[in-house]
RNA sequence: GGGCGCUUAGCUCAGCUGGCUAGAGCACUUCGUUUACACCGAAGGGGUCGGGGGUUCGAGUCCCUCAGCGCCCACCA
C-alpha cells in the first residue's frame, strides 16, 4: 500500500469513528476487576451547537478516558445534554417573536411540548459535534436533565429534603423580571452603569420639629416606605431616632430607626426603608420587625397598596408623577446626576424589581457545613487548588437557596396546595394534573418549575442510576468533573452539597476546572463583536486531533488564554510528521511485517532510543496522571520530532534494526493517541500488525530494557555529530571534509552513522591527525580541513574560551565560598567540582587548539 | 469593599515542593532537493524572569512592598 505523503485527516476521521463506535470500544469493560475510571460530562445546552470551548472541553475529559482505557480500567465517559431551562424558553420565545406569537397564546403544557420539539430537532447537532471531535463517549449511556430518571431523582431529592424540614416555602424578595414573569436567582443577575439622578426627598418629622432629608434613587418607591434608618452613631441624627416622621403623599406615620447598616457618609446618611422591593432594606425590616408594603405588582404596576391616584401606574410614569407632587409640596429637596448599577434581565434587558414572592427555598446551612467539612479534609482535590479555597469561601457564606423559577420550560415542582387553605401544602409527583383529591380535599398543583441547577447538581449520581444501579455502584465517586469556573458556585458547590446530602459520599473525587478560550487577543469571544471561531471549519481544515493538541498545547487549568491559530498549524504539522514516520517504518518493514514479541536492541541507537522511550511512558503517565495536559504533549512532540525522527530513524537508515523500530513507533502511537486519536488510530489500521486489533483499546505501553552504557555512548556520537555539523556548517564545507580518528574503537564502529549524520564525506582511522581538533567529545579526532579554511573559525574558538573561561570563573566563586562547600548538599558541591575539571580540561583544548592556528600562521 | 490570579525571548506561554549556564512553539537570520516528511532538514541570534527590599550557601521559584493588568463575589439609599 502506498501511502499519500500529506496525512488527509478529513479522508480518516469519520470512518475511524465509526470503527470504534462499531467495536464498541467506549464501552466500560468488564465491571469492577481492574478499577475504574469514570467521568459524567458536564451537559451543554441542547439548543445550540458547540462552540470551540466544548472543543477544549472535549479534551480534557478525553485524553484522561483514554489514557485510563489504555490503563486497563473499567473507564466510563457518560454524555449528556442540558435542557437549559430559562435558556432555552427564551430562545425559543424569540422564534415564536418572529411568528408574531408569544408565550401567552399557549398553555403550559402546550408550551412545554412545544419546546421539547423544538430542543430536539437541535439536538441532532449535538451527537454528530462531540463525534467529530473524537470524544470517546459510551452513546448507549446519553442522557438528557429532562429524562425520567433525572426528574425522578429531583422528586425524590425534593421529598427527602421536604421530609427532613430542609425545604421551605417564605416570602422573600426575588430579582423578579416583569416581562419574562419569573424570579431569577442572584447570579443570573446582569448588573449595568445607568446613568439616573439621586433625589433628596424632605420627610417632616411628626412632632413639628423640623425635616429628615433622606437620598433614593427610586422616588416612586416611597410609596412603600415603613421607616427611616440612620447610623446610631450619627450625631446629626441621634436625637431623631424614636420619632416618627409623616411620609408625604400617604397618610402614613413611619419610624426613624438606627441601624449599622446605613453608611454615614452616603448621601444624606438618613435612609428610607422600602422593605418589600429592596434587599437591604428587607435585611433591616427583618431586624426590626417593620412592616412590609408591595407597592410595585408583578406586572410592574403600582398595586392597590398605594394611593389610589398612582395604583395601576407603571413605575417610569408613577415615578414622574410622585416627583411632581413632592415638588409641588416643597418635599423634594434636590436632584443630581447619578450613575450607579441596576440590575437587568439577562435575556430581555428589563430592570430587575425586588419583589416580595412565595418561593420554595432550601436551607442550605447544614448542607453546606458538610461541604466546607469535605472540601477542608481534602476529600476532593481541586486543578487548580486555589478554587478549592475560593469554594469554601463562598459555601461560608452561602444563603438559602431559591430554587422556583415561574416558566414552564423545565421540571414542575411536585407539590400541591389545598383550594380551601393557602398554607396545606402537601407533596405529590403527579405533576401531570392539575388538580389531585386527596381525602375529599382539592389540590391544585404549585405552577411552578425547579431552578435547572436543582435537578443538575444531582447529575453525577442521577446518571449512573442512583442508588440501585451496577453503574453506580462501579463509577461513583466520579473519577473526575470537568468544568469551567464560572460554574463554581451555581454548579460544583451544589454537586458536592447534594451528593453529600443524597449519597453520603462526596459526587468525585477530582475537580479540573479550565480557562476559557478567548478570541486570538485576548478578549472575549461574543456574537456581536464577531470574533467567535467555530470549530468545525478547524476540523475540516486541519483535523480533529490537530485542533484538540492545538487548543491544550500551552494551557493550563483555571487560566484563559486566547485561541491562537498557529498552535493548530504546529499540531496539524505534527500529525503530518507521525504519518511520515509510519510511512517510513513501513517502506523499511514492508507491507507484510507482523507484529514482534521479542524485539532487541543491538546498536548504540537501539539501546539509546529504548531508554527514551522508557522515559516518555514514566513521565507522560505521571503527567496524565495529574491532569498536566500541556507538558504531557510538549515532551511527547519532542519525543517524536527530535529523538525518534531526527536521530533515531535517520540513524537506521545506517543500521536497521526492525524489532525495535517496529517497537518504538507502537509505543510512540499508544502514548501519543490519547493526543491525537484519529491519526494515530489511522496508522495502526493503516499498518495492521495485528489483525482486527484497534488501538484505542490497546494496552499502554510497557517499557524494556535497555543499557545505560550503551546509551550514554550514543550521546557520544550525538556529541561528535553536533560538533562537525557546528563547524562545517560555520565554514561552508559540508560533504567535503573527512573525519579522522586514532585507535578509536568506538569510531571504527559508529564511523558509517558519523558520516551518515554528520554529511561527512569519510571518517577514517590515522596514524596522527591533522586539521581541526574537536574540542567537545573525549575521543581524539579531526576533520580535514586546510589551513587557511580552518584559520577563519579561530574567532569561534576564541568566544568559545571566553566562553569557558567565564564557566570557571563562576564556578569558582560558587566553590570558594565557604557556606556554599559547608551548607549545600554535598552530590551539587561534588557536581560543581566535576564541572569545573570539565571546564578547565576543555578550555586547555581549545586554548592548544588555538595556538596550533597561530603557530600556523 | 472582599477574594483569586497574572507580569519570564518580538508574540503566546511552560518552569511542580528553592539547586547545572532560565525552556518551548511561532516569528527571525544563514544554509540545504540527503533512501519518510518543504505541513521538511541543518546551524544560529534573541531574556538585567515588572521595580525595590528581605530570607538563604543559593531566589524566576519563598516573604514584604510598589506599579500595571485581569477575573470572580458583594455593595452602590
Amino acid at each position: 500500500m502506498n501511502l499519500p505523503k500529506v496525512y488527509e485527516p478529513k479522508l480518516y476521521e469519520s470512518d475511524i469513528y465509526a470503527l470504534w463506535e462499531k467495536s464498541q470500544a467506549f464501552a466500560p469493560k468488564s465491571r469492577g476487576k481492574s478499577g475504574h475510571y469514570s467521568i459524567v460530562m458536564p451537559p451543554p445546552n441542547a439548543n445550540a451547537n458547540l462552540h470551540i470551548g466544548f472543543a477544549l472541553t472535549a479534551a480534557l475529559e478525553d485524553i484522561p478516558t483514554r489514557y485510563h482505557r489504555m490503563q486497563g480500567k473499567s473507564t466510563l465517559l457518560l454524555p449528556g445534554a442540558d435542557h437549559a431551562g430559562f435558556e432555552s424558553q427564551s430562545v425559543y420565545e424569540k422564534q415564536l417573536a418572529k411568528e408574531g406569537k408569544s408565550r401567552f397564546d399557549f398553555s403550559r403544557e402546550e408550551l412545554y411540548q412545544q419546546i421539547w420539539d423544538f430542543v430536539a430537532a437541535n439536538r441532532q447537532n449535538y451527537g454528530k459535534q462531540f463525534r467529530a471531535l473524537g470524544t470517546s463517549c459510551d452513546w448507549s449511556r446519553f442522557t438528557f436533565t429532562l429524562d425520567e430518571k433525572i426528574i425522578n431523582r429531583a422528586y425524590k431529592t425534593f421529598k427527602k429534603m421536604w421530609d427532613e424540614g430542609l425545604i421551605y416555602r417564605g416570602e422573600r424578595l426575588v430579582n423578579y423580571c416583569t416581562f419574562h414573569g419569573t424570579g431569577f436567582a442572584d447570579v443570573e443577575v446582569e448588573y449595568k452603569e445607568v446613568a439616573s439622578k439621586i433625589w433628596s426627598l424632605n420627610y417632616p418629622l411628626t412632632d413639628g420639629s423640623g425635616v429628615i432629608t433622606v437620598a433614593t434613587t427610586r422616588p416612586e418607591t416611597m410609596l412603600g416606605d415603613t421607616a427611616v434608618a440612620v447610623h446610631p452613631e450619627d450625631a446629626r441624627y441621634k436625637d431623631m431616632i424614636g420619632k416618627t416622621v409623616q411620609l408625604p403623599l400617604t397618610k402614613r406615620e413611619i419610624p426613624i430607626i438606627a441601624d449599622g447598616f446605613v453608611d454615614k457618609d452616603f448621601g444624606t446618611g438618613a435612609v428610607k426603608l422600602t422593605p418589600a422591593h429592596d434587599q437591604n432594606d428587607y435585611d433591616a425590616a427583618q431586624r426590626h420587625d417593620l412592616p412590609m408594603i408591595v407597592a410595585i405588582g408583578h406586572d410592574g404596576t403600582m398595586t392597590s397598596h398605594v394611593p389610589s391616584k398612582y395604583q395601576g401606574l407603571p413605575v417610569a410614569e408613577a415615578r414622574k408623577i410622585v416627583l411632581n407632587d413632592l415638588e409641588e409640596q416643597g418635599a423634594l429637596a434636590s436632584d443630581e446626576p447619578y450613575t450607579h448599577s441596576v440590575g437587568h434581565c439577562y435575556k430581555c434587558g428589563t430592570a430587575i424589581e425586588p419583589m416580595l414572592k412565595e418561593q420554595w427555598f432550601i436551607n442550605m446551612q447544614p448542607l453546606a457545613k458538610q461541604a466546607i467539612k469535605a472540601l477542608k479534609e481534602g476529600r476532593i482535590k481541586f486543578y487548580p487548588d486555589s478554587k478549592r479555597e475560593q469554594l469554601i469561601t463562598y459555601l461560608e457564606g452561602l444563603r438559602d437557596w431559591n430554587i422556583s423559577r415561574q416558566i414552564a420550560w423545565g421540571i414542575p415542582i411536585p407539590a400541591f396546595v389545598n383550594v380551601d387553605d393557602s398554607e396545606d401544602w402537601i407533596f405529590d409527583e403527579r405533576t401531570d394534573q392539575h388538580t389531585i383529591e386527596i381525602d375529599g380535599k382539592t389540590y391544585v398543583r404549585d405552577s411552578d418549575v425547579f431552578d435547572t441547577w436543582f435537578s443538575s447538581s444531582s447529575w453525577p449520581y442521577a446518571t449512573l442510576d442512583y442508588p440501585e444501579g451496577e453503574d453506580f455502584s462501579d463509577f461513583y465517586p466520579l473519577s473526575l468533573m470537568e468544568t469551567g469556573g464560572e460554574i463554581l458556585y451555581p454548579w460544583v458547590s451544589r454537586m458536592i452539597m447534594l451528593g453529600l446530602y443524597v449519597t453520603g459520599e462526596v459526587p468525585f473525587k477530582e475537580v479540573y476546572i479550565h480557562g476559557y478560550v478567548m478570541a486570538e487577543d485576548g478578549s472575549k469571544m461574543s456574537k456581536s463583536i464577531g470574533n467567535v471561531v467555530d470549530p468545525f471549519p478547524i476540523i475540516e481544515e486541519f483535523g480533529s486531533d490537530a485542533l484538540r493538541m492545538g487548543l491544550i498545547a500551552g494551557r493550563s487549568p483555571a487560566v484563559n488564554r486566547g485561541f491562537d491559530n498557529r498552535k493548530i498549524e504546529d499540531a496539524r504539522n505534527f500529525c503530518n510528521k507521525l504519518w511520515n514516520i509510519a510511512r517510513f517504518t513501513q517502506e523499511k518493514l514492508g507491507n507484510e511485517y507482523s507484529h514482534s514479541n521479542n524485539p532487541k536492541a543491538a546498536s548504540l541507537a537501539d539501546e539509546w532510543m529504548l531508554r527514551k522511550i522508557q522515559h516518555s511512558i514514566a513521565l507522560t503517565s505521571d503527567y496524565l496522571e495529574e491532569y498536566r495536559f500541556s507538558e504531557a504533549y510538549e515532551h511527547l512532540y519532542h519525543l517524536v520530532w527530535d529523538d525518534f525522527a531526527d536521530w533515531y530513524i535517520e540513524s537506521t537508515k545506517i543500521d536497521l534494526n526492525e524489532g525495535v523500530l517496529a517497537y518504538c513507533l507502537e509505543a510512540i502511537l499508544k502514548l501519543i493517541h490519547p493526543f491525537a486519536p484519529f491519526v494515530t488510530e489511522t496508522i495502526w489500521q493503516t499498518l495492521a500488525w495485528e489483525q482486527d486489533s484497534l488501538l484505542i483499546t490497546s494496552s499502554w505501553p510497557t517499557a524494556l530494557k535497555a543499557d545505560k552504557k550503551k546509551a550514554q555512548q550514543f550521546e557520544e556520537v550525538k556529541t561528535i555529530v553536533g560538533e562537525v555539523r557546528y563547524i562545517t556548517t560555520a565554514l561552508r564545507v559540508r560533504d567535503t571534509v573527512t573525519l579522522y580518528y586514532k585507535e578509536s574503537a568506538f569510531l571504527e564502529e559508529q564511523g558509517d552513522l558519523i558520516k551518515k549524520l554528520a554529511r561527512l564525506k569519510d571518517v577514517r582511522s590515522v596514524e596522527d591527525g591533522n586539521g581541526l581538533y574537536l574540542t567537545e567529545t573525549k575521543h581524539s579526532c579531526w576533520l580535514d580541513i586546510d589551513k587557511a579554511t580552518a584559520k577563519r573559525y579561530s574567532s569561534e574558538l576564541a568566544d568559545k574560551i571566553a566562553a569557558a573561561d567565564e564557566d570557571i570563573q563562576s564556578l569558582d566563586k560558587r566553590l570558594s565560598n565557604k557556606s556554599y562547600t559547608a551548607k549545600a548538599p554535598k552530590k551539587l558541591v561534588d557536581e560543581s567540582k566535576q564541572q569545573r575539571k570539565e571546564a578547565v580540561d576543555k578550555r586547555e583544548k581549545l586554548v592548544a587548539e588555538l595556538e596550533r592556528f597561530q603557530l600556523a600562521g
